[in-house]
RNA sequence: GGUCGGAUGGCCGAGCGGCUAGGCAGAGGUCUGCAAAACCUUUUACACCGGUUCGAAUCCGGUUCCGACCUCCA
């Protein structure tokens, strides 16, 4: 088996991978809490998980990726204490939680289709794993490692730090947490219940008026803000797993925590790698929903937004997360997307002349060296951009063949087209046509039509102008004439 | 304030000690009824100041900017 080297936050190096049972991975990938409509922060991640597990399949494991729905326990900001995300947001439209969290669980699931990535293999909600979470819990306080305060268990770091390291992960010291804490001006909920300031809840006692809420041994509440992810990768990948995942953004307190509440529950780590991918920028800031920079998918995909002219498909934008290393921060831009676009046109193109060119006896270029390069970018670290660039050195080949500037065997054109269909397809997950269910360039189409069908009518040729109007009907659209001008819909 | 990361040509983005990254845009050419596509050629780089080295975008030190995390976040 090819060795394939990643980079581990944990060690802070590229180590080479090997699994815990030969020939299995088990992986588990931070997903979305589904309160609100998946933008484009949401696509990153999937999307590099996706080539990474596609990897490990396509390198021989079996894999099961497990990617979670966090459908309750995180609390809002400091203007909304205390008040269940998904509550706030199902009294705004007055409907269930639940129906909220599905809603949005489906809006995702379809973006998420829409671009190509692979369903996990389980997709665990936390509101379903309410047990698993409070055992988890009860085994922590066994442990020592939780204490109960006023009806909600926070985990004892100070206990903790005792005999393990809390910070390893993200590379904290506790002091600096300290120095830290007392700068922060907010202060949060339930403060004053804990041992100290930087211990974290496990379990939080509901008011009352909270709508999501279980009994648990310390009275009506809802899990902590971290437990959920600990419970479920234990519960579907055991104790022990090799590949944990999530944004950056994850690293501290999240993935910290999680290492925390594990090892108490389990006295060993959950994980064996650590995989961060880094924030989709705008303008060289992160998007987030506090700085209210954030663009919805279903925007990017209509071009319905104040940044865009147009929209941009799926697998433009799945090309565009994979023309940049994971690891570092990627700048959205009208500008960055339309390269990407052109560019993944120009591969699309040159591999439908694959199928047309005609062979030679030999070839005058080195194609093996060509997809050498190709697996072995994916191999180092997941390297999606030097892959890609190959790519064009391959779309160059058939492009030069097809020109009869450069010849090329039938057996190279077909280790050509097995690359196309393992790795582009297959690995980076890319598709080799581009559903253009895309409204901004379907109305320019119709506008152009319309134009020339008006100037047929000034001219009096209603023969062409009602045969334009007739053949667009049989294909499903419908013009309308109005003193304002002409519109048209699908019928 | 603490911790960590980054500054690459008009834009996006690899590289991390010597060898063209790549894409998009720009320029010239071939082809072409015109366009487009394609092909060939080509212009713009490594924030700044020192140091190590035969050789640095790449290593070390300093400076200046920018960002992430410390709070829900992908």
């Amino acid at each position: 088996m090819e060795a394939i080297k990643l980079y581990n936050t944990l060690s802070r190096s590229i180590e080479s991978f090997s699994s815990i049972i030969p020939g299995k991975v088990g992986m588990y990938v931070c997903g979305p809490t589904v309160y609100g409509p998946p933008h484009l922060g949401h696509v990153r991640g999937p999307i590099v998980f996706d080539v990474f597990r596609r990897l490990l399949l396509k390198k021989g494991y079996q894999v099961r990726f497990v990617r979670n729905i966090t459908d309750v326990g995180h609390l809002v900001g400091d203007a909304d204490e205390g008040e269940d995300k998904l509550q706030k947001q199902a009294r705004l439209e007055q409907i269930e939680p639940m129906e909220v969290a599905q809603a949005y669980t489906d809006s995702y699931n379809w973006v998420m289709d829409a671009m190509n990535v692979m369903r996990p293999s389980i997709e665990p909600k936390a509101s379903g794993h309410i047990i698993e979470q409070i055992e988890m819990i009860q085994s922590i306080i066994e442990a020592g490692l939780a204490y109960e305060s006023n009806g909600s268990v926070y985990f004892d770091v100070d206990a903790y730090q005792a005999n393990h390291h809390y910070g390893k992960l993200s590379g904290r010291v506790l002091d600096d947490l300290m120095a830290g804490a007392g700068n922060a001006s907010r202060e949060l909920e339930g403060q004053s219940e804990k041992r100290s300031a930087h211990d974290f809840a496990l379990w939080k006692k509901a008011s009352p008026e909270h709508i999501m809420q279980w009994s648990s041994p310390w009275g009506k509440g809802f899990p902590g803000w971290h437990i959920e992810c600990s419970a479920m990768s234990a519960k579907y990948l055991g104790s022990e797993f090799d590949i944990h995942g999530g944004g950056m953004d994850l690293l501290f307190p999240h993935h910290e925590c999680e290492i925390a509440q594990s090892t108490a529950a389990h006295k060993h780590e959950p994980a064996r790698y650590w995989m961060h991918h880094n924030m989709i920028t705008i303008n060289g800031q992160k998007m987030a929903k506090s700085l209210n920079n954030g663009i919805k998918v279903s925007e990017l995909f209509e071009g319905n937004h104040p940044l865009l002219s147009r929209g941009f498909g799926p697998n433009t934008l799945r090309f565009f997360v994979l023309q940049a290393h994971y690891r570092s921060t990627l700048d959205f831009s009208q500008d960055a997307l339309e390269a990407s676009e052109k560019g993944l046109k120009r591969l699309l193109e040159a591999f439908k002349k694959l199928d047309e060119l005609t062979p030679s006896a030999e070839s005058t270029l080195d194609v093996d060296s060509v997809i050498r390069d190709l697996n072995q970018a994916l191999l180092e670290d997941l390297n999606t951009p030097i892959s890609i660039a190959q790519f064009f050195e391959i779309a160059k080949f058939i492009n030069s063949a097809a020109d009869n500037k450069a010849k090329l065997s039938a057996v190279d054109i077909q280790k050509l087209k097995d690359a196309v269909g393992e790795y582009f397809e297959g690995i980076l997950g890319l598709q080799k046509t581009e559903q253009n269910d895309n409204h901004e360039v379907m109305d320019e189409i119709m506008q152009i039509l319309i134009q020339l069908r008006g100037e047929a009518k000034q001219e009096k040729n209603y023969a062409l102008s009602d045969a334009i109007r007739n053949r667009l009907k049989d294909k499903g659209i419908e013009l309308m004439d109005s003193k304002e001008g002409t519109t048209w819909k699908r019928s």
